[in-house]
DNA sequence: TAAAATAATTAGTCTTATCTAATTTATGTT
DNA sequence: AACATAAATTAGATAAGACTAATTATTTTA
């Protein structure tokens, strides 16, 4: 008995269970997307859970010095939560890759799958596919797929909100990349790449009129300009 | 709160833990291997749990109506169960492929990262890896690959053990997918298609002296020759 | 067939990860 | 500063899936 316990540790040293991970990847996002300080709140929203249910996994991974949390900075990931949450991130992305381009998933229909793929956690196994793929830099969001040291590409920060009237650019990624907002853009004629310029702001609502590839306008709301990355 | 239940039921349906899987599976494969009637006990071995475990998830899983079970004739799949397992068990041996071809893995290494991803829910992913790896027959390890439509070609049967002194045959498959058994099948240099012959039984125990691609003569377990399938 | 051994089952406990409801702590506004 | 609102936390409940220990059935064997 003791025994059988001692191999379990041993084989399950490193890794974590399918919460620890989602929430480390969670914070990891969130850390990405804004400057605001992280917050239990925010962390349960980001993964449709209760503020309370967060609390508890704070602690955990506390303990586990996946993360640090006081009420004033916020939760703040560890250099070995930090290190965890890349390679999940990287996971997540490389499999994506793969999907899309092995497998001939459409760029909506991937997401979902390699929510799950990530998680798979042979050491090896992302490295492996990295060299498969012919290690790409983007996934289809085109969002950078950090290295095997860890390192990660600076993503994209500008979106099409931050351009002034008459400015135009070119997408470089999305932030949301649910099949709803995926299938909008498909519909829009929008993918990585296409070009866009802006032609007016209504100040009213913030709404966007935009012009695609140099076809006729087209007015989105404020939030789809957020969830576009530009170049 | 009601709606976001409703949403949570419809995406999952058909779907099953992780657990409700690897019993299946379990279940299956126990059928697939014995003409015994299948026992909670003998599927605690099989799984490595309790069989007050087992009692319990056979409970759960009749419920649902993917197995029958009576004391009588044990534990039996209903039309749905076999149609889940079989399922699962494509998906794994696919994924054994792609692992070993595509990514370079060692046929001992794959066995437990298949596990794992068997479990990817996606209705259209086994097909889609199907068609990538180009319609693969057999497994790494001899086992045949459902097909899509449910169909399972006939697994080998006939084992070491079931040779006369001086029969020679050639490896088919192997029933343990242990990495313990394949590295050492690797070190006696045996293979998928590797010619063997018979020597000797050595009745006292049901040892085997065998002779590996007309090399000299080694002596295997009973055990090991109850693993080797041969054509 | 009776005793012994084995298998199946029940009852109750534990852990993980979630929830709701209630309470405490912060923040913001007048 | 006092109050209102929002956020964080605690306490207690629940469900899944595993466990141990105790009990009941069923086989074997003498």
């Amino acid at each position: 008995m003791r025994c059988f316990y001692l191999f379990l540790c041993v084989i399950k040293l490193g890794m974590y269970t399918l919460s620890e991970e989602n929430y480390l990847k969670s914070i990891y996002r969130l850390a990405q997307q804004t400057d605001f300080k992280i917050t239990p709140t925010a962390i349960a929203e980001s993964l449709g859970n209760n503020p309370a249910s967060v609390v508890d996994m704070l602690r955990k991974l506390t303990e586990k010095q996946l993360i640090a949390y006081d009420k004033k900075s916020g939760v703040r990931l560890s250099a070995q939560g930090l290190k965890d949450a890349v390679l999940i991130v990287r996971r997540h992305r490389l499999w994506e890759v793969f999907l899309l381009e092995k497998l001939g998933y459409h760029w909506d229909e991937i997401h979902d799958i390699a929510e799950e793929l990530e998680h798979i956690s042979d050491a090896t196994l992302a490295d492996r596919l990295d060299k498969f793929l012919d290690f790409p830099e983007y996934d289809p969001h085109g969002d950078p797929i950090p290295k095997a040291n860890g390192k990660v590409p600076k993503p994209y920060s500008v979106t099409l909100t931050n351009l002034k009237a008459g400015d135009t650019c070119r997408v470089a990624a999305v932030r949301d990349t649910s099949s709803s907002f995926l299938q909008y853009l498909q519909k829009l004629d929008i993918g990585i790449g296409t070009r866009i310029q802006l032609v007016e702001k209504i100040s009213f609502d913030n709404s966007l009129v935009i012009s695609i590839s140099g076809k006729e306008n087209t007015t989105v709301s404020q939030k789809f300009g957020e969830n576009i990355l530009i170049d």
